[in-house]
DNA sequence: TCTTGACTTAGAGCGCGCTCCAACTTCTAC
DNA sequence: GTAGAAGTTGGAGCGCGCTCTAAGTCAAGA
């Protein structure tokens, strides 16, 4: 008998994966922990994920790539909510291309915005730095 | 009108440092609200607040220079935690320059490495927006 | 058979940075 | 003098993103 449930539409696009990975193989690979993946899972941040026979997670590399992207889309700031938005257009297969397309742009204005106000803000800390190492070489 | 606010420009000199302000008049040009004013006085964030015979805050102009500071470390990143010690050093009065130097340095490397880590994860954001856009255009 | 360890769940806990509330006092304008 | 705006305090509450705990299941190896 088949050990895993496989799902009629793939979310991701393609078929055929591969050996699947445990959770703690697939933390290992993404470069998170196994309590992140659960709850990343229980969040809806995950287009699917199956489960063999007993009930435990069975992560494919798809499943990885898409936790890869999410730690991505995380450290640019993206609020867990928005990638529940876009995991659910993922979920929900082909058709919507133009809203995930206008996702990650309105995304890719705000790390470009970030990345101004870093900068500008930069300027003041430099400003400072220099007051200080004056005010030192003058003693 | 010899209330309003002018700008007498006072970068630490010992000039004069005209009317205080009220906390909702310091809020308001330091932009950020009331209530954070109390929060970061009572965080430790302030070197120094006076009040009138009242009770009541009186906010100088260095003191929200101070605050327009600590707003800009804020939005680099620094945590209230590293700006309490900062404060606490400011506070302490000159003979620490070395110190308030090398925690601005490396709060300044740590902005520098936030803006890297965001460029970075900006290319994938640009890759997946570019496979959108691709898949979008063969329709 | 027993132990070990990896997995499961629901739910609690936590650190951060505000943000607000209740109850009270003080200031300002009329 | 009085209304009401604005100030004060201690402490509660909140949204976020994990992070961990407890109690249980299950399979493999000594």
């Amino acid at each position: 008998m088949a050990t895993t449930l496989q799902p009629a539409v793939d979310p991701y696009g393609d078929a055929d994966e591969g050996e699947p990975l445990t959770i703690s193989e697939a933390a290992e690979a993404a470069g998170m922990s196994v309590h992140t993946l659960r709850y990343y899972e229980r969040a809806g941040l995950m287009p699917r994920v199956t489960r063999n026979g007993s009930g435990h997670r069975r992560y494919t590399r798809r499943d990885v790539d898409w936790l890869i992207l999410v730690n991505k889309l995380r450290k640019t700031g993206m609020p867990i909510r928005r990638i529940r938005e876009y995991a659910a257009m993922v979920r929900a297969g082909e058709g919507n291309e133009a809203e995930r397309l206008e996702l990650l742009e309105r995304h890719r204005a705000e790390i470009l915005a970030r990345v101004a106000e870093l900068q500008a803000n930069l300027e003041a800390v430099d400003y400072k730095i220099n007051l200080y190492r004056e005010r030192l070489a003058s003693r």
